[in-house]
DNA sequence: GGTGGTACTTAACGGCGTTTACTGACGGTC
DNA sequence: GACCGTCAGTAAACGCCGTTAAGTACCACC
């Protein structure tokens, strides 16, 4: 963040505004030029705060993920650490179908640019709790003792990602087209169930 | 393909150069004025035969279909259903990791455009393949019996397109940043051996 | 009342996808 | 051999885009 100017709010403005039109017109639908028309200012005023279009969507993406980890932290009330995995899966999938403008910028669009160490270790912050819920369901003995938590979660957020991105996209091979929400949560209990079953304690020697 | 100039050499010439340009410089870099450099025509000469560019990439894709399919088949080999479907998955992984570009233009790219039902259909054969395999899986007796092939070939799909996916874009939580191959099929042989397992008739009553 | 800085805008640049109007070559017909 | 379509390809332009350079209006302060 650039910010040069003493207008803390307008910075702020300039990041819903872009946050709204992502919602509303995608990732490849948004311009300068329409995010400055909604916050009727100039187009060039929008680089007196961010240095260009990649870093106002950076800072865009930044805050979307703390949305994002809200909401999975609401969702993962259960007793069992299973039970929290299934619903921080179920939950992903949610927050995705319900924010899917947004939710492409974050998983899919470009290479990642030159965000900072800090950033990026914000973005993992879903990622780190799906793992330590792992660690304390091996704690617990839900799962088997030598499983290593951040493989697992690696595997669980990785299947979790492709439910939702090709449910996004229309590219589920088997309903094709816009996905069927039930279908798609159909998926992801079958998805879920299956990896944290292949980690229970009792199915493996 | 409006194809009405009687040159069909020069429509399948476009389609390489778009090819080899998403291959080099990623989806988001191609313009029709870089495939008609090079070509050594002048752009308005792809009209002639693609309505615009979201066709021309449509042909593309159809292509890269052909080609990914093909390597998925070849790799196949396996004597037990489990076994090819473990190829399956990991030459799936392999193609994308090969053809970065291409495989964000074919599994990533924007909402599908206009396309025909018959490219639907050839662009669903590799899906198509994997729940025949699964199918045979049951009939060997290696999957349990009452198994739906086509919820569970969406889910192995939709699990290795997600790993796929972060590992191109540098968004495996795990290990941030571009993907060791080795981490990434590390994370694919879990992945497969947990579905298939959870497949397999022995551990399910 | 001049000075300097701050917050913002106007105008422009080059590149993009796409369209319109054109050029030149070719084949047939009288 | 002169005329006339048709056909393959092009040049020039339009309205977008991200971005930059130069300018303007306003304010506090001496």
């Amino acid at each position: 963040m650039a910010a040069r100017p003493a207008n803390p709010r307008l910075a702020h403005d300039i990041i819903e505004a872009a946050a709204s039109l992502v919602e509303e017109r995608g990732p490849e639908g948004i311009t300068m030029r329409l995010v400055a028309d909604r916050i009727g200012y100039s187009p060039t005023t929008i680089y007196l705060y961010f240095k260009n279009k990649e870093h106002l969507l950076d800072e865009t993406v930044n805050r979307a993920y703390d949305w994002f980890a809200e909401h999975l932290e609401r969702a993962q009330t259960g007793a069992s650490a299973p039970e929290r995995l299934r619903q921080g899966a179920h939950a992903y999938l949610d927050w995705g179908l319900q924010n899917p403008g947004m939710y492409r910028l974050m998983f899919e669009w470009g290479y990642l640019g030159d965000i900072s160490e800090e950033a990026i270790f914000a973005r993992r912050a879903s990622w780190r709790r799906t793992r330590n819920v792992i660690e304390r369901g091996v704690e617990e003995g839900a799962f088997r003792s030598g499983l290593d938590s951040a493989t697992a979660a690696d595997t669980m957020w990785v299947g979790i990602h492709g439910l939702t991105s090709l449910a996004l996209s229309g590219r589920m091979f088997g309903n094709p087209g816009v996905a069927d929400p039930a279908v798609v949560h159909g998926r992801s209990h079958q998805l879920a169930d299956a990896l944290a079953d292949s980690w229970e304690a009792a199915w493996r020697p």
